[in-house]
DNA sequence: AGCACTGTTTACAT
DNA sequence: TATGTAAACAGTGC
């Protein structure tokens, strides 16, 4: 359940659920997650550490803990559940965090793409992978049409393709980088550097729009196997192109086209995002 | 049955 | 350097 609004919803709920509790013992039962120690050095550096607060960069969760900080990145398909004992560990859970009020955070990613970084200080957390190279928060005053048209230039790429790119703005991903597009009518193939300001602007702003919408509903639920557990949001119910292929499109009824940018799954209405309108 | 797809990122090719 | 493609993995749908 990964872009931004997702992992907005998950740290909140986890904030709610396990700050301040104490990490008793770790499993991790698929240790290549763990990437910059070894599984040891990891469950030994987080037991009997106190969780004192939980935040968010880019798509990043970090729990910030008395002596060190957990960032954990869900890529796919990873999820969090906070149960208690008698919750069935089923293939997928990955990762096991028990907790000093007997309940127990389980880490579940049935791809195995999510990962999990260790960090003494905040000086290692910000000047090493993953977050090093991280761009700005969309919320950030700093994320303006300047610092987007500064980004831009000289790049010769689709411009589905630079909001997808972690290092200019961190948090957009597949699904809202096709609403945010939309909405500020741009073609995703549309090569970054022949943006007008006026289009850049527009980027910045439905960039913000959309986020927060979709954080205040929840996030997307898409892939519809959620749990009781898991976090699922109503943000799909607001969704105006991303999945909707042959659907009227919300302003000139013409049906939606799905096509392929940078690998990647795209939809966008070819009236309303044209691509030669140059001029 | 097999292939193409999937809310991500990166390592490696050209 | 910049851009494009494949790979990490498991499941679903055509």
């Amino acid at each position: 359940m990964p872009e931004l609004p997702e992992v907005e919803n998950v740290k909140q709920a986890l904030a709610s659920q396990i700050k301040e509790l104490y990490i008793t013992e770790v499993q991790v039962r698929y240790e290549p997650m763990i990437k910059n120690l070894s599984y040891e050095d990891f469950k030994h550096k987080l037991e009997q550490q106190r969780i004192k607060e939980i935040s968010r960069r880019g798509k990043y969760l970090i729990f910030h803990l008395e002596k060190g900080y957990l960032v954990s990145h869900l890529r796919m398909e990873g999820r969090y559940y906070y149960t208690d004992s008698s919750f069935e560990i089923n293939p997928h859970i990955h990762s096991i965090f028990k907790l000093s009020n007997g309940m127990q955070l389980l880490y579940q990613d049935t791809r195995k793409f999510g990962t999990f970084h260790y960090y003494e200080d905040e000086q290692a957390l910000n000047h090493a992978q993953p977050l090093l190279k991280l761009g700005l928060e969309p919320f950030s005053p700093e994320f303006n049409e300047s610092y987007l048209k500064e980004k831009l230039k000289n790049k010769k790429k689709p411009i589905k393709s630079l909001l997808l790119d972690q290092s200019i703005v961190a948090g957009l991903g597949n699904i809202y980088v096709d609403e945010v597009l939309f909405r500020s009518r741009i073609h995703p193939e549309k090569i970054s550097h022949k943006l007008t300001d006026e289009e850049i602007k527009n980027v910045v702003k439905y960039t913000v729009e959309v986020l927060e919408r979709a954080i205040e509903l929840g996030g997307t639920t898409i892939r519809t196997f959620r749990s009781q557990h898991g976090v699922s949001g109503t943000y799909q119910d607001e969704l105006l192109v991303h999945q909707k292929e042959n659907s009227p499109c919300v302003i000139c009824q013409r049906e939606i086209k799905k096509t392929k940018v940078g690998g990647r799954g795209t939809y966008y209405c070819e009236t309303c995002q044209p691509l030669e309108t140059e001029q």
